[in-house]
RNA sequence: GCUGAAGUGGUGGAAUUGGUAGACACGUUGGACUUAAAAUCCAAUGUCCAUUAGGACGUACGGGUUCAAGUCCCGUCUUCAGUACCA
């Protein structure tokens, strides 16, 4: 009987549908366990063999726990709004619906061909308006929250309301905007409505107010920051403004602290917590208010460094500040201005990718210092940005590398505050240190001096003392900055989740959560308007009527009881910053709420959480956020969502070159029109030969061996004219990606096919090796359809099968490690699957039977039973498939039947190879599934070896091994190995200085 | 620049606390079977020297610690990823 895989993963891929085998249940005395998959967006490319690494990993680890006897949780689904629907939309018309239905019954069918053992009763979809209803829900909850300071957590708005009502704003410490004014109850109580909702805005944990976006007026949309190149969009070179807008954003800075102490509480590798870290950006430090000299204005500044606070030279506002033209002198205004609007030019890329270039205008205005009450000269300068801190900062050109370079660039003063001698060995404190050659930076080891009160002082105990002074004074005070910034939740795009907010008097008003959802409207074309509107201002039936509660025509809008919606939807991470929750539910009772208590407080949180690290500072950050609102307003109980993560690598694609003459070489003819127009392709085996022969041997190559395959397509004419080029083939060829389905595993070029692949190629020519094949080169890239380096995981399904698919994924390397896809090596698994089956089954069908394992059986097994538990425990998958390739070379060498052996071999084998060894399993006679049966148990006792074959090395060296005794103590092994005559023949009458003997190691001679 | 990860045969990669470097595969070469091909099986395969026996060298590079270093320490280089005038 062959081992026929085609059938068996197809009859066992039904088994598991038709019995359900993999529903999870939220009522088990098991101990729970969920592994979970970032979702993929369904692309209308379908997978390649890239996307399943992750989840062939998390599946093997499922089917493991399973083994271990826990109720595991294993779902996926489709994060499936998103621009690539839209944008395929807004270019035929289609709706985006339809093609992500379409997407998503590709993404289904090859997932299903792997053999995965996903709970997909449980799928979610977060364009289903049975989901997004929930999304929009949690938005309302994040606009009905704000960030209380004092309990740590988020807290309902009508709490802030009711302490407005008593005692004002100025007791209440919250997370909210910067410039809100004091105001007593009294005031409070005599606001209008609208006056009240607008300053409650700024405390909300989401909000309206103005961003600054990137801005293109031709394709009337926003762009990311990466979909503009050199000021120009991406698609079209249109370009592109910095324009204000009011946006919903979202008051992730709240959690700022939260988000970064969490982090010590979670199973993540340390690179992507410090990718959170840097994110997050936590600098502690103090805020400074400098008086202006002749204005009212104050400027704050925020500082790391307060003990050099008598080390200020100058300030320097970003060009943005919004002070600057209330304090530029009538002298100064010309040239601030013309400064201000070369910035505005530049964007923040450039800007950011200028470093070296120092600029800036000095205002012409100054401040006062708070201790010395000294003035000090205001600048402007683009190295100070307006979107940190406070946009200005107070210049210490000594002990800070940018102050220092600004000041010496524009020659100011840079004093000294630094007690130097101990580092430069000179033995007094200079006042002006110019004779510094760059500022000194470090913290540690160093006294303040030229400072009034800091005088002796180390860093910490003046920073204190400066920020105690500076309280003193009314002028500044301890904090700590993050460099985190607020969300933009609004997207200007149809594809996406709808607020649920219609506008009173521009102000926003929440729809009642019992109304929800609130659906997508239906729009003729998907373009924003011709007045710049997003998308749904295209529909006609968008306002909100609030007597019927109800979605009705735009022309019914009265701004009495039916007002007109929000236009905006919200971004790609709404949806996935909290679908592990919805998984959490059985599908039947998802109605009435986005998860049930009962399934929240059974599953927790997701134990494994497998995906690329890509998603590091957006999705990962996001999701954790909006546990932690969830969390604080007391609708799930877990502070953090993902307790182990890890980070999958990419697999790159080995795209293949085949290398064509350059025609113009071989041409001879004196027109244009007549010119040579037949493609030559040349092995690159002939390339690399000419390459490597010394110049004055490589015509004699090219006439012995070469000539004659020219002279079959060309004239001895044009050969003669470009033996030159064929001379030097890597410069005179152009290297060409060829589709890597025309290559075979020894990198050779399928001739026939690639005449076929473009319809240029059909009459090429070809100059062969002396086997007539054409050899391409191999380069490893990103798997892209534009490079030709694309492999579909169906067809080595259908080649080979997903048992074979599943192993080499695995065994291809280490899972974090990226790592290059070549489809050559895939034999080698399949021939171990052909080889495991041999085990069982031969031509007369089963031939396991019930004969006593021998010793060596059984050590084959207990060895592969402890390597491939630690293994997964480890998840270092492609050392175990190498285990079982050892496990059965082992076991089929020893002949062995033996059912004791070769049934528990399949359940270690079977998270891997599900079908083959649920297949093999049935035929042992079993019933039902081998996926819940017991992990064999690992026995020691198997390994226990009675003698070692110990390596005899001399100086480090192995030179022998020799077989001794286990129990043989250390000074008769000694005795042994010298008395052994290859050791006398190695020391070759010298006297060992040592013998180094370490029992059931190694023995080492010395000397 | 900073932060993190990684450099091992022709290729993907093994090597658990320092203890036989190159497991397991791919590829290549030779052989068996076959009319032939495929499939399968057997053998060899780090480099260099040597007929063999054997020897020298070898984990990016240069040092060091140790009886013993891919592994630990110091320095250098390269690649990849993240991040960037963060006050």
């Amino acid at each position: 009987m062959m081992y026929d895989f085609k059938n068996i993963e197809k009859n066992w891929q039904k088994y598991w549908k038709d019995n359900h085998t993999f529903k999870a249940s939220n009522n088990s005395d098991k101990p729970k366990y969920y592994v979970l998959d970032m979702f993929p967006y369904p692309s209308g490319a379908g997978l390649h063999v890239g996307h399943p690494l992750g989840y062939i990993a998390s599946d093997i680890y499922a089917r493991y726990k399973r083994h271990k006897g826990f109720n595991v949780l294993h779902p996926q689904g489709y994060d499936s709004f998103g621009l690539p629907a839209e944008q395929y939309a807004i270019q035929t018309g289609q709706h985006p619906a339809i093609t992500t239905e379409t997407n998503i019954a590709t993404y289904r069918r090859q997932l299903d061909q792997i053999g995965f053992s996903f709970d997909w009763s449980r799928k979610v979809r977060t364009s289903n308006p049975e989901y997004y209803k929930w999304t929009q829900w949690i938005f309302i909850q994040l606009f009905e929250s704000w960030y209380n300071n004092e309990s740590n957590k988020a807290e309902d708005i009508k709490i802030l309301v009711s302490k407005f009502e008593a005692e004002g704003n100025a007791t209440v410490n919250a997370a909210c905007d910067e410039n809100i004014e004091p105001f007593t109850a009294a005031e409070w109580n005599a606001f209008s409505e609208v006056e009240k909702q607008e300053v409650l805005l700024k405390y909300r944990l989401t909000y309206l107010a103005e961003t600054e976006v990137n801005w293109c007026p031709a394709l009337g949309t926003v762009l990311a920051n990466d979909e503009i190149v050199n000021g120009v969009s991406e698609r079209g070179s249109h370009p592109v403004v910095r324009k204000k807008m009011t946006q919903w954003s979202m008051r992730i800075s709240a959690y700022a602290e939260r988000l970064l102490q969490g982090l010590d509480t979670i199973d993540w590798t340390d690179a992507l917590k410090d990718i959170q870290k840097n994110w997050i950006g936590k600098s502690v430090g103090a805020s400074v208010t400098f008086n202006v000299n002749g204005h009212n204005e104050k400027i704050d500044v925020f500082t790391t460094r307060p003990d050099t606070i008598f080390g200020v030279s100058f300030m320097t506002l970003a060009p943005e500040h919004e002070l600057v033209s209330q304090i530029t002198t009538a002298e100064q205004k010309a040239d601030v201005e013309a400064y201000i609007e070369a910035t505005a030019k530049r964007s923040e890329r450039d800007r950011m990718a200028d470093v070296k270039t120092i600029s800036g205008v000095f205002t012409g205005a100054y401040a006062e210092h708070p201790f010395s009450k000294e003035p000090i000269p205001i600048w402007i300068g683009d190295y100070v940005l307006a979107s940190y801190g406070t946009g200005a900062v107070m210049a210490v050109p000594c002990g800070d590398q940018r102050d220092f370079d600004f000041a010496k660039h524009f020659g100011i003063p840079i004093p000294n505050i630094f007690d130097l001698s101990n580092i430069k060995g000179t033995s007094e404190n200079s006042p002006l240190s110019e004779e510094l050659e760059e500022a000194f930076t470090s913290k540690d080891n160093v006294k303040i001096v030229n400072s009034d009160f800091l005088n002796g002082m180390n860093y910490k105990k003046a920073s204190k003392r400066a920020i105690y002074e500076l309280e003193q004074l009314g002028q500044g005070e301890g904090k700590t900055n993050y460099r985190l910034r607020d969300a933009v939740f609004s997207r200007q795009r149809y594809w996406g989740e709808p607020f649920p907010v219609y506008y009173v008097n521009g102000m926003p008003q929440m729809i009642e959560a019992e109304h929800l959802p609130i659906k997508l409207p239906e729009v003729e074309k998907y373009l924003p308007t011709e007045e710049g509107e997003p998308p749904l201002g295209r529909a006609d039936v968008w306002a909100w009527d609030t007597t019927q509660s109800l979605v009705v025509s735009n022309e019914l809008i009265d701004h009495k009881t039916i007002f007109p919606l929000e236009l905006n939807t919200m971004p790609g991470w709404a949806g996935s910053s909290w679908y592990f929750f919805r998984y959490m539910e059985d599908a039947a009772n998802r109605d009435g709420v986005f998860a049930s208590e009962e399934a929240l407080n059974y599953w927790e949180n997701v134990d494994l959480y497998i995906g690329g690290s890509e998603h590091a500072t957006g999705h990962l950050l996001y999701s954790r956020f909006w546990v932690k609102l969830l969390k604080d307003r007391g609708f799930v109980n877990i502070e953090e969502p993902f307790k182990k993560l890890i980070n999958q690598g990419m697999i790159l694609g080995t795209s293949a070159f085949v290398y064509e003459f350059i025609k113009e070489k071989i041409d001879i003819s004196t027109t244009i029109t007549s010119g040579f127009n037949k493609s030559i392709f040349i092995s690159h085996r002939i390339i690399q030969k000419i390459e490597s022969l010394p110049l004055e041997e490589r015509e004699i190559y090219i006439d012995s061996k070469l000539k004659n395959k020219f002279l079959s397509i060309i004239s001895q004419e044009q050969f003669d004219k470009c033996k030159d080029s064929i001379k030097f083939p890597k410069r005179d060829t152009r290297a060409l990606h060829v589709d890597v389905s025309l290559i075979n595993s020894s990198d050779e070029l399928d001739i026939e096919g690639f005449k076929n692949w473009r319809t240029d190629f059909q009459n090429a020519e070809f100059i062969t090796d002396d086997d007539g094949t054409i050899k391409v080169s191999r380069d490893v890239e990103k798997m892209s359809k534009s490079k030709y380096n694309v492999v579909n995981p169906d067809d080595i399904v259908a080649d080979y099968g997903a048992d074979s698919l599943r192993l080499y994924e695995m065994f291809l390397g280490p899972l974090e490690q990226y790592k290059p896809w070549n489809t050559a090596g895939i034999t080698g698994v399949h021939g171990f699957l052909k080889k495991l089956w041999k085990l069982f089954v031969n031509e007369n069908g089963l031939k396991v039977t019930d004969t006593e394992p021998s010793k060596d059986n059984l050590k084959t097994l207990h060895k592969t039973i402890k390597k491939v538990e630690e293994d997964i425990e480890n998840f270092s998958f492609n050392t175990s498939v190498s285990t079982f390739m050892i496990a059965v070379n082992e076991l089929t060498s020893q002949k062995c039947t033996s059912k004791e052996i070769l049934e528990p071999l399949l359940v270690l084998i079977s998270p891997y190879a599900p079908h083959i060894a649920e297949e093999l399993w049935s035929q042992l006679g079993h019933e039902g599934s081998i996926s819940t049966v017991d992990f064999p148990k690992f026995e020691a006792s198997h390994l226990v070896e009675s003698s070692k074959k110990y390596p005899i090395s001399f100086n480090g060296k192995m030179r022998f091994t020799l077989e001794l005794p286990m129990d043989m103590p250390k000074d008769e092994i000694e005795k042994t190995v010298m008395a052994h005559e290859k050791t006398i023949a190695q020391l070759d009458g010298r006297t060992p200085k040592k013998i180094i003997v370490v029992p059931g190691k190694i023995v080492n001679i010395v000397g």
